[in-house]
DNA sequence: TCCTAAACGAGACGGTACGTCCTGTCTTTGT
DNA sequence: ACAAAGACAGGACGTACCGTCTCGTTTAGGA
């Protein structure tokens, strides 16, 4: 119901929304954003420049729905029974992906450095998804009482983002499976004080 | 002095070199990494594009010194007695920079994502350095007992950086006095298990 | 009606015609034929794109059919009793609707000697009628005896029609009674030689 | 000496400039005015758009421009000692280029019809110098007695070109010698009356 | 004091991508 | 079947910068 009113005219064609994502992500994987063009993708997709401009304002916003439409499914929220062992599962998944991801989303960040208007679309798009995944884990958590009811959960985000990404942008170490441990434990030794 | 070997020909105008940082500068401010071109600032230093490509190999060049210019002092390194003063001290300074220093950072991070070449001199020139200060805190923990001999103090480094740039980057909460004692605290925290 | 043979289906409509005329030739006013397109001449209409290629083949086709429907009536054969006389009255008259034809007409010949195939169409449905306008005059001065037998009539509707072309391209001199009777005059010595 | 003060930068390329006006006039025959664009124009000539526009404000002045860098040599004025002599060789010149000419002449005839702007170039480099031969041409016979004091000289050139033109336009009839002899003596004849 | 040579400002060069406009065709629903 | 609406592939537009080049001019040291 909702709607039902049917806008006049030609409707979007699917087809050409699919081949647009299609292009813009193997010309992602192939080349990287940097070499990421509008004209690229419209040729690679078949496609007038027209079409894009039409249903995204910018190059980082077919990119990231490029990126969305791969990464669609998203994690699922592990229930291990203990504030650490939620932890480390989530972050291996987590992490799993950004062999793949990583270099996309490092051009979507740059992108949402340079132009502040993507830089909203970007966060309410894709982190703000990554942050309530986080967000469930950590309230089972309190709900447990794993972790003391005044804590500062925003802090624990960005410490478990922070990590994320810093390694994600510098290479300072490498997001493996025992840096999701590592994390983890350290999350889990800095509430557990005052047990 | 030492050298003598003065190759022929008109020297390098230290006049150009200084008109061409200000006028980086000046742009960076006004408008942002997006909107810097080579253009913009020979026009604005009142200088020939080829002048700036002979000394630089590109704008992200330019802009780094013209940040190393300006920021040029360095953080001193704070001896407190304890680990987690140290720490309170050493973010204050740090977070207080990134008023100012916020935004070409995040330009030069943007560009550093974009362009492989330029990421090894962003990190050899800048983040090297700030590495090296915090290094210098921490050992000094290690070396009075604070911090247990095995942990492992990259990823500490990793914490402490993540978080500062998460939050440059995205804004998740502010980068205030406040926030680097959370950091210090929680950083001291996770290392005090155990005692 | 004499017919019945009506075809199935919606007929068309005479009001989406007479509203693709009348917004293509008040575009055709207000900002000449050079700005004119089929996009703003639907727009304008309120009519759809597909309706205006259903039934003529280009812009230039339906700028012609637009001034046609104005300019219907034609130019009345005048028959005064003498060459020069009649040439007069016929060249007032046709200088006369220069005014407002005038940057149409400029239009339309533009479009046909951009275009083979407009110009055709332009000459049958447009230059001929003018052409057996004058060719009745003419035929009346051979007639009376006021051309000799052998004279180039063609070359007199050049001189004619060139004039009044040139004149109306070039602005090298008013298209006003003076030039009708002067024009006129000339045409009548040439001929006269040899009385 | 006039000028000598040589503007700063570097001085605008000889070669690209000879290099567009070849790749105008070969576009311009192979493919008429309508098909010419300035893309083509820059590929052909092997040519960056900018210094194309940095140098004409259009497509139709590089037209103009190539036309006038061939035709340049003029039409010498004849001087055979009599009005219908001179116009005969005049003419049997003029219309002798009109088979190469005429096709260029016609789009830019087009193009100063739907841009006035244009218009005035045209007028101004290349209709004056046309006119201006002609005009010596009848002042010759002026000089000579042969046309009359007073005798509107505007519209004998309105004539002369008003036909050439028209037949240019319309191919109304063949611009050939009979047709240059026929012109020239229906203008001998016009002005002869009264004698 | 001149000579050599590099750096300088200026700005034109070939080139790439931009975002817009219009073309002529198509695919919907509504009449 | 025709109409309004509007999305589609395609192509040219004119602009902005890129990094390179070619001028005449400036500024030093060495001859």
């Amino acid at each position: 119901m909702a709607d039902g009113t049917r806008r006049p005219g030609r409707p979007r064609s699917e087809a050409a929304r699919q081949a647009i994502l299609k292009a813009t992500h193997d010309e992602l994987l192939e080349r990287g954003y940097g070499e990421l063009t509008m004209e690229g993708i419209a040729a690679r997709a078949g496609v007038g420049k027209q079409t894009i401009y039409r249903w995204w304002r910018s190059k980082a916003e077919v990119a990231l729905d490029a990126l969305l439409a791969v990464a669609a499914e998203g994690i699922p929220i592990p229930d291990e029974g203990g504030l650490e062992a939620d932890l480390t599962a989530f972050l291996r998944r987590t992490y799993g992906m950004q062999e793949s991801e990583g270099p996309i989303l490092k051009g979507l960040l740059a992108q949402s450095l340079l132009d502040p208007g993507f830089a909203e679309t970007f966060r309410d798009h894709f982190l703000a998804g990554r942050r309530a995944a986080l967000g469930t884990i950590l309230n089972q958590a309190v709900a447990r009482g794993e972790i003391p009811a005044g804590t500062d959960l925003g802090l624990l985000h960005d410490v478990v983002y922070g990590v994320l990404w810093y390694r994600l942008l510098f290479r300072s170490a490498p997001l493996d499976d025992d840096a999701a441990r590592d994390v983890a434990s350290l999350i889990a030794r800095s509430v557990r004080i005052g047990e």
